[in-house]
DNA sequence: GTGGTGACTGCCA
DNA sequence: ATGGCAGCCACCA
């Protein structure tokens, strides 16, 4: 990883375990690395990720679907590749049922 | 030190 | 259902 820091190690850990076929949200990411309510520091941290072996695109925002990156990269699109090459089904409105695919730990 | 920004979220109209 | 807004905090100019 890029970054020198505690706080990021412990988000990229967490989202390093999250299973194949499975999403989660920022804020869960947030409250399983010990930090509730800090989803935007999060976001944050994936932004300055720039690490293959973490699986970053399996954290979608709290309505299900995919965030769109600010530096106009193609980042979106891969993500929602990557999860439909793993199962992960998304639906007619381009957002993921979190009711289903939800990673509860 | 100060102020603006963001891969976010929950509340309210 | 959708859209706006304040709160959040690390980073950078």
């Amino acid at each position: 990883m890029s970054i020198n820091s505690e706080t990021y190690r412990d988000i990229y850990g967490v989202v390093s375990r999250i299973p194949r076929g499975r999403v989660t949200t920022y804020g869960q990411v947030a409250c399983l690395a010990g930090m509730p309510g800090r989803a935007r520091l999060v976001g944050y941290a994936l932004s300055a990720l720039n690490d293959p072996s973490i699986p970053w695109h399996r954290v979608v925002n709290a309505r299900g679907e995919i965030s769109q990156r600010s530096d106009g990269g193609p980042g979106d699109t891969v993500q929602r590749l990557r999860l439909e090459e793993e199962g992960v089904h998304f639906d007619g409105q381009g957002r993921i049922p979190l009711d289903r695919y939800l990673w509860r730990p």
